[in-house]
DNA sequence: TTTTGAGTTGTTCGA
DNA sequence: GTCGAACAACTCAAA
């Protein structure tokens, strides 16, 4: 008997329910596999940047590493995952395909494709709690963070019982079938990829006196710090499992870990949450969540579309951001709602723009998460955001940053402005700006759009489309 | 069955 | 400086 564990964004051996069940059904032997699907890299979400790849490459070389010293090794073949499987089954004898369930539509089709041809045996979620697993009465999925919170919060804690061991050693079968080497690209700056770094990251967060989870209720949303688990690439691509993390967040929260630990937990709730989302509405990533508000006049002005991608709006906090995004392809979360919102509203961009820019830059890129975040930012998604909720970037920065050192960081040409103008460097007069040599316009950009008027603006279009609809 | 209260992340205005 | 109200309106769950 032989299985194929089909890997696509569970790179880990630990707790990792797919490769248990493969070891079962395959009484004991196993084919690791990985499938370098054409259509995905070249979808609208592996555009230019090719960093995210890079990052799953690389943890495909951390798998590998990892099997063998279990007496496996990672298979990588390129192809369509359906003629891929198809032949390999053939080749190894497999009665058995195993793969941890993917809730996008994209993977929906694709598995759905294998499952008629093949046992496709699909098992687990890159979620905590699998989508469908937490409802409301009628099997619909919530709509409100609050109430799903609560229902997910009822069902039985994760606990280190619940964790799955990794096989000591596992027999990929007598002949080693053909493989490709997994590719070759270098290691992402800041991200060292892989399961070993990813639970190095848990436990430099959660161990410890002085564990930046103690004050994560504090810090969380300062840019200027690093009081964020930074973990979300390695949740993406399940070099950490989810329900470690859970795990690890609940463990805390029981022995006292105050609230830290519990809004740090409603981090991965939110990851949650957007999933089961995501699964029972697929359409989320073409329209807007709240039908009233899908006919809202978006200006979309290029020039204005790409000063925002490079980071040269004038506005100090929203450049530093987007230029953290371009340099590291990571983005603080605090940042990822500034910097969205001054698109939609101060701007009034289509959200669908930001969207698919933060999943061709982002290493963390979800496809539930991202487009779940935009929508919240943008008031048309899920929860009550209301759209005239719009973040003022220099009230953001003052409060988030309070004495600019993130903008000093990505913005050296400000780093002489002193910390009362950083936020607004436009007040200073002309003469200061001339003895800091910053003078607006030219060594930094005036801001391309004043925030009272592209707020008014945003809330008009906003109220003209609800008003429409109605 | 109907009603009612509450709801991640904000800003502005006026008292 | 601080505080509450207004900005609208819908989902959910408890009463």
């Amino acid at each position: 008997m032989t299985a194929i564990w089909w890997i696509r964004r569970d790179l880990r051996v630990d707790d990792n329910v797919a490769l248990d069940t493969a070891t079962e059904l395959g009484h004991g032997t196993v084919i690791p596999l990985f499938v370098l699907d054409p259509a995905i890299q070249s979808s609208r979400y592996h555009g230019a940047a090719q960093r995210r790849a890079q990052f799953l490459f690389a943890g495909l070389r951390a798998l590998d590493q990892d099997l063998r010293t279990r007496g496996a090794w990672l298979l990588v073949r390129r192809g369509s995952p359906l003629e891929v499987l198809r032949q390999l089954s053939a080749e190894v004898g497999a009665t058995a395909v195993v793969a941890e369930r993917d809730h996008s539509p994209f993977a929906k089709r694709r598995d759905g494709a294998v499952a008629r041809a093949l046992p496709l045996h699909l098992v687990g979620s890159p979620a905590v709690r699998i989508p469908g697993d937490v409802t409301k009465d009628d099997g619909r999925p919530y709509a409100v963070f609050g109430a799903f919170r609560r229902a997910w919060m009822a069902q039985p804690p994760i606990t280190q019982r619940d964790i799955l061991q990794a096989p000591a050693l596992l027999n990929a079968g007598a002949a080693a079938p053909v493989s490709e080497p997994p590719p070759s690209h270098p290691e992402v700056p800041g991200f060292p990829a892989g399961p070993h770094e990813a639970l190095h990251r848990l436990d430099a967060f959660t161990r410890g006196t002085d564990a930046p989870i103690l004050r994560y209720h504090d810090d969380r949303d300062r840019m200027d710090l690093e009081g964020t688990s930074t973990l979300s690439p390695y949740l993406r691509f399940g070099m950490l499992s989810a329900r470690t993390a859970a795990e690890r967040a609940t463990g805390l929260i029981a022995n006292g870990g105050g609230t830290g630990a519990s809004r740090w937990l409603d981090e991965l709730l939110w990851r949650d949450f957007y999933m089961h989302i995501l699964d029972a509405a697929p359409e989320v990533l073409r329209i807007e969540f709240n039908s009233g508000l899908r006919g809202i006049s978006w200006r979309n002005d290029p020039a204005e579309i790409e000063a925002w991608r490079t980071g040269l709006t004038g506005y100090p906090v929203v450049d530093a951001a987007m230029r953290q995004l371009a340099t590291t392809g990571w983005m603080h979360n605090r940042a990822r709602m500034i910097v969205a919102s001054f698109l939609v509203k101060h701007l009034l961009v289509d959200w669908r723009i930001g969207e698919s820019w933060f999943m061709e830059q982002l290493i963390d890129g979800d496809p539930a998460s991202n487009n779940g975040g935009w929508q919240w930012v943008a008031g048309t998604g899920t929860d009550a955001a209301p759209y005239f909720r719009v973040f003022n970037p220099v009230v953001q920065g003052k409060k988030f940053d309070p004495d600019g050192s993130f903008i000093r960081r990505w913005v050296p040409e400000l780093a002489a402005v002193p910390s009362r103008f950083i936020h607004e460097p436009w007040a200073l007069t002309p003469l200061e700006q001339a003895s800091l040599g910053v003078p607006i316009g030219e060594a930094y950009p005036a801001p391309i759009v004043d925030l009272g008027a592209g707020r008014d603006r945003a809330l008009g279009a906003f109220g003209a489309a609800r008003d429409r609809m109605r």
